[in-house]
DNA sequence: TCTTAAATCGTTG
DNA sequence: CAACGATTTAAGA
């Protein structure tokens, strides 16, 4: 009850052909500050990952591109100006599409914030919360503060 | 700097 | 077709 130990587990001793090996591997490095391209490095490994399996539509397919193949690490941008590259004012629609996005680090979410430089939504919630707070935690990791 | 109101438009039911 | 938003802009206190 009271003297439960945590167990660490030594990624290096699995298997390296496990998807989630693999997977725990280019997150690891990611979170200890190596600036990977999360969404290359899945390609590399023996996954298919079904990113665009909630963008059907035209628009919300250009939004979901135009950030794999404009923002890179470390980089950010608002909803806005993606609105302003793809010719729309939809800037709520933007947030909207992002907010279905299941895959969240691969297709790189947290780093569209918004226009006066706050943080803005992530993972569904646009109120204060953890998932901002963790949004906030992932652009420091890529060495951007958002106050 | 706040707070509020109105504009905005693709998606959804 | 009306209602909804991970937003934006402007106006007022």
């Amino acid at each position: 009850m009271g003297n439960k130990k945590i167990q660490f587990i030594d990624l290096d001793s699995l298997n390296p052909k496990n998807v989630v090996v693999k997977l725990s591997a280019i997150l690891k490095r990611y979170l200890i500050g190596e600036k990977i391209n999360i969404y290359q490095e899945i390609k590399n490994i023996d996954l298919e990952l079904p990113i665009y399996e909630k963008f059907k539509s035209n628009f919300s397919r250009s939004v979901i591109n135009w950030i794999l193949n404009n923002i890179n690490y470390g980089q950010i941008t608002s909803y806005s100006e993606i609105g302003k590259k793809l010719n729309s004012k939809a800037y709520r629609v933007i947030g909207s599409i992002l907010k279905k996005n299941n895959y969240p680090l691969i297709i790189p979410c947290h780093r569209i914030i918004k226009g006066d430089g706050t943080i803005g939504g992530f993972m569904g919630k646009s109120n204060d919360s953890w998932q901002r707070n963790l949004k906030k935690r992932l652009l420091r990791i890529e060495g951007i503060d958002i106050t």
